[in-house]
DNA sequence: GCATAATACAAGTTGACACACAGTACCTAG
DNA sequence: CTAGGTACTGTGTGTCAACTTGTATTATGC
């Protein structure tokens, strides 16, 4: 009964998926994958093999913005590193629910029964 | 002002697409792909050489059959291979839907805007 | 016969995601 | 104090579907 979201079909949306999720708010690689997880509610199955080269991608393209977070506040494990959304991600989350939108007009239209 | 769907939204989806296009009639390559374009109003950019292999795929997995249709009508162009959905075609593009609905439903979730 | 249109197919390239690790830091149990 | 677990960040290699571009076949019209 476990549906699982194959791989190839989140490819291009992945994206937007992590700007989305970024937008409320602020978070390091690790949170973000499972609050995807979450959002997916188990069909997502992604790795943090798949996410974190995902967040590089983004920060290059100057969409994300990163700052270390050091473990001063005794929680557990190691530094993080904070993502969140520069002005220019925020802009181009808006250019991708409009895509997303778009896609799933064209795709849902086909797929979604069509005469 | 033209939006054009990315070639990696549409991967994962394109083989339910050409189930769908082909429940409603049966039809050959070349106006397969015509009339994925048509339904995308532009959007899609789908080439020959992208939507063959596809059909040779999903002949491969029996999801399609296909026969020989000759020129002998007097119309233009070579002979036409024309295909059609088996029974194993039209349950896995139930399946297919499916499929897209849980995708648009989570995918969705995330990106349109989530708490 | 040459251009053009309709149709089928082939070959090579790309690139985002999958998979399976490897490495670091801290906490708790025994 | 050390073993194991948990929280993180990384990386390197492979895959495979979609992209690009180009070619082959048949018929019509000039």
């Amino acid at each position: 009964m476990n549906m699982f979201i194959k791989g190839n079909q989140v490819r291009g949306h992945l994206e937007t998926m992590v700007l989305s999720v970024l937008e409320s708010e602020e978070s390091h690689g690790f949170d973000i994958v499972k609050r995807l997880e979450a959002a997916g509610d188990g069909s997502l199955n992604l790795k943090e093999g798949t996410v974190y080269p995902v967040l590089y991608r983004l920060e290059d393209a100057k969409l994300l913005k990163a700052k270390w977070e050091e473990n001063d506040s005794g929680r557990k494990g190691p530094r993080r590193k904070v993502y969140s959304l520069t002005a220019k991600g925020r802009k181009q989350l808006e250019a991708g629910r409009n895509e997303w939108k778009a896609f799933v007009n064209v795709v849902g239209g086909i797929v979604g029964g069509l005469s």
